[in-house]
DNA sequence: GGGGATACTGGAACCGTTTCCACGACTAAG
DNA sequence: CTTAGTCGTGGAAACGGTTCCAGTATCCCC
């Protein structure tokens, strides 16, 4: 494999000279450099990351921390991410946490250790023993997608999101409202997105409405489930007009089985998510979107201004907004 | 930061017995492979990744190159690619070509170059010129979810997919059958799933089926541009009774186009997708399924077979079957 | 008891850069 | 025409391991 000290012969220089032309260093001289450039470029030769790294201290990689790679949040989240870290010739390195062993040996082991100059974690909550783990590790920490107490976040804010859903399906005149909250299956016990529930008990109270325990069911997160969750409210003695589902997926799960259950909605029953997934859009949910991309990019960019020292933000918060589409209407008059 | 020189110094033994003994190589007396074990987690001590690569030679990390880092083929993709070759200790660097440009920088620029040992590529054809950059790498290169010619892939026959689509179309009684094809809009004039649609003639051919190319449109991927493909062909003088979608997502788009056009699936059009989206279930879509975490993990095993210098299959094409939900029917008798 | 093989261990070269320090050549100021 | 600075460049010391080679101690067997 040709080094740089072939270059260096080469361009007829030492590798002193040879290094700074190539790392684009001042205090070298325009021919020399191109000499050096040129000689690099006629031996195709790419610097040694391991040995520039070893040498140089940073390795210009960013973790990323993630619970589901097959979801489109996460995706979407990724996708945004990605695309600004690539354009500062960062590289990402994915640790894919599923379910409760995949996390106990991350955080046990922590793969990433000494790997990367920085670790994004996306949508996922942190016990504090964890967190103590990832700082162990001595490099920054941002959450996208979420937040995690004390390092930089961005994300939306799940309490106004939740509202909005909410108020859409009171201001509609909507009295009986049931919500589907989801939990990670593959994370037991962890509470997902409690600004979303919390925003529901809100939201009912400020309206005047009766807590009815009956009408929050907890699943976990998917299509299927929310299907089953709709089957459980529709066996109430009187079941909701008005469903809240703390996902799109979970949503359109609910959809299926109100249909199935000859009913339909909007009519029968209004079913409101929150995403705006891509399928929402083509199945008419009426959701609360949020810009799921852009938090993903955001959080590239609040790494890089942490690697570069800059004061960062503590925590960006994202505006979400409804989309009015066809799964919700006013209740029928009984 | 603590080094391997502080380790062997704690255990009393010299930087080779200890870097034997951490790295698990035979020749070290138990006793002393436990001295520097201890000494290691008393320091809290982790290799240097660089360090140990500059000297070694492998890098154990792999390349993934991905079109698509927010659709959930490829997620669902990288998900098992990742449970495998997480277990195997190696880390994974993602390379998203999403656009032509990103394309073209990808494979000018090689960024890969140097970092790893593999690289695998999910679900996207190559060019030759691309190929030989690619090579240039020398390193080994895998193909999952798609075909790339001389490497070994993991992947479906998407021939035999979409026969197994239009031929339950054929099969239900249908004689007019639509076709929507997609080409990847980021990557303009890319043959995607050229098989897909050499299946839909052959079916139709060997059905003895006059080829009516008004019946064959091509979109870009998604659900919108599938609304917008059946929008076209319910405006054609004899729509089709059924249509045979590429994907799932686009076939959605076309049952909603239906629906707004107030006709009903499956009584006034069937149609049918392919890939087994998981909200093609919550959609009660006809499907032809592929496993689609599977051709990611299978394609790790590849990887590390390759890596480990054993003889690796030329290609493993995995079978797919026919979903039939509620999304297709017999047509109308005229 | 002697000889050859075997199990451990240490010394030191090497992997490919980056960067500190020193040095000569010019330039601009006095 | 000195003198203090810049600018461009080279030498060489890290950076933190891996591994070849060689040396010593131990072991087995005849």
């Amino acid at each position: 494999m040709v080094n740089m000290a072939d270059v260096a012969r080469l361009a007829g220089v030492s590798m002193a000279t040879a290094s700074r032309a190539l790392s684009d260093h001042p205090h070298v001289a325009p021919a020399t450099r191109a000499r050096v450039l040129d000689a690099a470029a006629e031996l195709a030769y790419v610097v040694s990351p391991e040995a520039s790294r070893l040498a140089g201290g940073v390795t210009d990689r960013i973790a990323v921390v993630v619970p589901h790679l097959s979801r489109w949040f996460f995706g979407a989240l990724l996708d945004g991410l990605e695309s600004v870290l690539r354009e500062a010739d960062k590289d990402l390195l994915i640790y894919h946490v599923g379910d409760a062993a995949d996390r106990k040996s991350f955080f046990e082991r922590l793969p990433a250790r000494r790997k990367v100059d920085a670790v994004v974690v996306l949508g996922m909550p942190i016990a504090r023993p964890e967190r103590e783990r990832l700082e162990m590790m001595g490099v920054h920490i941002v959450a996208a997608g979420g937040q995690i107490e004390p390092y930089p976040f961005v994300s939306i804010d799940d309490m106004v999101a939740g509202r909005q859903a909410v108020n859409h399906l009171l201001f509609l005149g909507h009295r009986r409202i049931a919500m589907i909250a989801t939990n990670d299956p593959g994370q037991p016990g962890w509470p997902i997105r409690a600004g979303r529930s919390r925003a529901y008990h809100a939201a009912l109270a400020d309206a005047g409405l009766p807590a009815d325990p009956d009408l929050a069911v907890t699943v976990p997160w998917g299509g299927a489930a929310g299907a089953e969750a709709m089957a459980e409210l529709l066996s109430l003695r009187e079941p909701p007009t008005a469903v809240y589902a703390h996902s799109d997926e979970v949503a359109l799960g609910a959809i299926r089985t109100i249909r199935r259950a000859g009913l339909r909605v909007p009519e029968d029953i209004s079913v409101i998510g929150i995403d705006d997934h891509p399928l929402a859009e083509l199945t008419d949910l009426t959701t609360v979107a949020q810009p799921v991309r852009d938090q993903g990019a955001l959080a590239g960019q609040v790494v890089l201004g942490l690697l570069s020292g800059a004061a960062t933000d503590p925590g960006i918060t994202m505006a979400t907004r409804l989309v009015v589409r066809g799964s919700t209407g006013p209740p029928r008059v009984a």
